[in-house]
DNA sequence: ATTTGTGCAAATCGTTTGCATCTGA
DNA sequence: TCAGATGCAAACGATTTGCACAAAT
C-alpha cells in the first residue's frame, strides 16, 4: 500500500529542486507541484502561468519563463520545438518523440522504443549528434463516411 | 554544350512564377533570382532581404515576408522549424530531412533515402500522417587532441 | 548579512497588418 | 481600367532584460 499524502509530495518538490541545485523558493515550489505532479505533459509559459493562477497563486510572467530556463539547465523539462511561434517544455525528459496536431498544438509523447531511425549519414567533420528530433506531424484525417 | 544565358534564366523565373500562379512582379522576380538560382539552401526572412539589398534591389522586409509565405503556399518552397526564434525556408520541396548545427543556425539537407524512420507509430484515431520531420541537431565535437 | 530570486514595466525580436499608393495584364 | 501587389509604419505576440525590492541560507 503506497500511498502519498501531500505532505510527502510538497517534500518532493523541494527535494526535487535541492538535488537540481535549485533554492526552493516558493514560486518554484509552486511551479514544480504544477508540473511533476501529473503524468507527462507539454506546457507553454503563457499556459503555465495561466494554471498558477487558477490555483489562485500569482506568480509573475516572466518568473514563469526564468523557472522553465531553469528548470530545463537542471534537466528537470526538455524543450521541444515544433512550432515557430509557441516553445513547448515536456515534463517527460527521457529520449522519445513526438506527434504533433499543428491545428489544436497538441503533442503528444511516442515512446523511443516504438519508433526506429536508422541509417543516419555521420554528422559533418569536427560535429556530433547531439539529439535526433523526429517529429511527425498530423492533420484530421480525410473522413470516409462519417 | 548546354549553356544558360541571362536571359533564359531570366525567362525560367517568370515562367516559374506564372505556373505557380502568381504574377511576375519586379519584387517576385527578383527574389525568385535569389532564391531559385543556386543549389539548395535554406534562408530567413531577414537573410534574404538582405541578400537582396546586397544585390542593389529595393525590396521591403514586409513584401520579403509575404513572397516566402506566398512562395510556400505556392509548393515552391518549404518550411523547416528547427527554432523557435527564426523561420527558414528551403528551397528545396522534395522529401528529406536536417542536420541543424544551433550554434551556427545552420540547416544541412539530408537525401531522403539516407535515413529511414520505421516502426511509426499508427496516428490517434481521426488523425492522419501529414509529414515525418527528423531534425538532428549537431554540436561541435569534443576535441581529441589540439 | 549576503546572495539569489522575484516582479514589474520597458525593451527587443521576429513577424504581421492596415492602408494609401503603385503596377502589371 | 483595376484587381492585385507593394511599402511603410504601426501593431503584435512571445520572450527577455534592467533594476529596485523581497526572500532564502
Amino acid at each position: 500500500m503506497v500511498i502519498r499524502n501531500r505532505g510527502s509530495e510538497l517534500r518532493d518538490d523541494v527535494t526535487r529542486l535541492r538535488a537540481a541545485g535549485l533554492r526552493p523558493t516558493r514560486q518554484r515550489r509552486l511551479l514544480a507541484g504544477l508540473l511533476f505532479r501529473r503524468g507527462d505533459w507539454h506546457v507553454t509559459a503563457e499556459r503555465l502561468h495561466q494554471e498558477a493562477r487558477e490555483a489562485g497563486s500569482r506568480v509573475s510572467l516572466a518568473t514563469v519563463y526564468n523557472t522553465l530556463h531553469q528548470f530545463t539547465a537542471a534537466g528537470l523539462l526538455r524543450q521541444v520545438v515544433v512550432d515557430s511561434a509557441r516553445n513547448y517544455f515536456d515534463t517527460n525528459t527521457a529520449p522519445h518523440q513526438h506527434f504533433y496536431d499543428e491545428e489544436e498544438g497538441r503533442l503528444t509523447d511516442i515512446s523511443e522504443d516504438a519508433i526506429t531511425v536508422s541509417g543516419l549519414p555521420k554528422p559533418p567533420r569536427g560535429m556530433a549528434v547531439e539529439r535526433v528530433d523526429v517529429v511527425i506531424r498530423l492533420r484530421p484525417a480525410a473522413k470516409v463516411s462519417d
